[in-house]
DNA sequence: CCTCCTGTGTGACGGAAGTCACAGACCGGG
DNA sequence: CCCGGTCTGTGACTTCCGTCACACAGGAGG
C-alpha cells in the first residue's frame, strides 16, 4: 500500500483530507493494458496515479498512433482533467502500460482541494509541464527527421530495452518498417545491438548526437 | 479604453481588485510586430490580452516556423504563464500581430487572484483549452497532409483573406512554394480565387471536405 | 517612364517516409 | 517435433515535400 502523500506533497495539507474522505476515495487497481479512457470518456473524475504508468496517445484514422506523453506516479492525468474542465472529450486514448493503481477524485472534492495553495501550484505546475512536453513533441514531429526522433526515443530508459519495433513505431507515429530499417542502420554503425524484442545501446553518445542534430 | 472585467468575467470578483491595484497594473500597449517574448523570456508576469492579438510560434533551426496558437482578448498567454510556473523558459516565440494592449500581472498578485474560485476556473479552463489546441495541432502535423491543413487554415476567417503565401507557410510550418502550388491547385478546381496578398474563398464546402478528408 | 522590391508561378530534382509483398527467424504449445 | 503465431529484415515502388533556380507581375517612388 502506497501513501499518496509521499507522492503528492500537497495532498497532506488539503481539505477535506484524504483520510476524512475514507470510502469516497478508494484507490483502484487496474491490470496492464486497461483502457482508461478513449474518445468517448466514461471518465468521471481526476485520476491521480499512485503506481504504474499510463500512456496517452492519439490515433490516426489509418491505424497509426502517436504517443503524447506518459503519466507516472506523482502526476495526474491532465488529459482527462482537461476534458473535465471544458465539458468536452479530448480525443485521446489512455492505456495502462503496467499494472496501475490510481485514485479517482470527483470534481466537487477536486474543486475544494484547489482552495489549498500548495495543491493549486502543483496542478498548475503539471499543466505547465505538459504544455512544455506537447510543444516539444510538436517541434519534433514538425521539424525533426525520423532517425533523430528514434534516437531520442531510445535514450533515457537504460541501456537494455525490451521493446518491439512496432511499439516504437506507435510511440513515434510511424510504421514498423521504418523503425526496423533505422535500427538496422544504427546497428551497422555500431550504435546498438539488436535481438528479438531487445535493443541494447552500445554508443549512447553517438545516439545523443543524432538526436540533437540540427534539423537537416 | 477597454474594461478588463468585460473580457474576463472572473476579474470582477477578484481580490485585490483591479481598481485597488491602481498603478500596480497599468495596461501597456505595444505596436504590431512587437516581440513579446523569445527563447530567452524577459517576461516578468502574466499577460492578459485586452485588445489585439498575439501569435505564439515555434521556430526550426533551418528558418521554418510553425504557429502554435493565437492569444486573443479574454485569454492570457499561457506560454509565458507556463514558463513562470516552472521557472524555465518555454522555447517559443510570441509576437503581436496587431497593435495590442495587455495587462501584465506580477506573480504575487496572480497567486492571490487564484484564491478566487471563479478566476481559478477560468485559468484552468484556458489551460485545458490550450492543451486541446496543441494536441489538435500534433494530430494535424503528424497525420494530415499539407493540402488538408492548408484548407483548414483558410477556413473560419471570412471569405476574403489578406494574406501572403509566406505567412500561410509560417503558420503551417512549411515553405512558400508548397503553399503557392497548393493554392494554385485549389484555384484550378474553383475553390478559391487568387490575387496579390488576397485569397477569396469560392467554395468553402469543398475546402471543408478536403480539410476533413480521412488521413490519406 | 524606369527601376527596385516584394510577392507569385513553375519546373526539375532529390530525399524522406510510407506501402506492399515476402522471406526468415524465433518461440511456445499441442 | 512440428505448427502456428509473432517479430524482424529487405527490396521495389510511390508519393509527398522541400530545395534550387528562375521568370514574371505589379506597385511605389524617383
Amino acid at each position: 500500500m502506497i501513501d499518496p502523500c509521499a507522492l503528492y506533497p500537497a495532498l497532506s495539507t488539503v481539505v477535506p483530507s484524504l483520510a476524512a474522505l475514507g470510502a469516497g476515495a478508494e484507490p483502484m487497481t487496474v491490470p496492464e493494458g486497461t483502457v482508461l479512457f478513449d474518445e468517448r470518456a466514461p471518465c468521471r473524475g481526476f485520476p491521480l496515479v499512485l503506481e504504474g504508468e499510463v500512456k496517452v496517445s492519439r490515433h490516426s484514422s489509418d491505424g497509426r498512433s502517436l504517443e503524447l506523453y506518459r503519466v507516472v506516479p506523482g502526476e495526474l492525468c491532465l488529459a482527462s482533467s482537461a476534458s473535465l474542465f471544458r465539458s468536452q472529450p479530448l480525443a485521446a486514448h489512455a492505456i495502462a502500460t503496467k499494472p496501475t493503481t490510481l485514485l479517482l477524485i470527483g470534481p466537487p472534492i477536486f474543486a475544494q482541494w484547489l482552495e489549498t495553495q500548495a495543491f493549486r501550484n502543483e496542478v498548475l505546475g503539471l499543466f505547465a509541464e505538459r504544455m512544455a512536453d506537447l510543444t516539444g513533441l510538436i517541434d519534433a514531429v514538425a521539424f525533426h527527421k525520423l532517425d533523430q526522433r528514434l534516437a531520442a526515443a531510445l535514450l533515457g530508459r537504460g541501456n537494455d530495452l525490451a521493446l518491439t519495433h512496432q511499439q516504437l513505431a506507435d510511440e513515434l507515429g510511424t510504421v514498423r518498417e521504418m523503425v526496423s530499417r533505422l535500427l538496422r542502420r544504427f546497428e551497422r554503425d555500431g550504435l546498438v545491438e539488436l535481438a528479438r524484442e531487445r535493443i541494447q545501446i552500445r554508443n549512447s553518445a553517438a545516439l545523443r548526437a543524432i538526436a540533437a542534430a540540427s534539423a537537416n
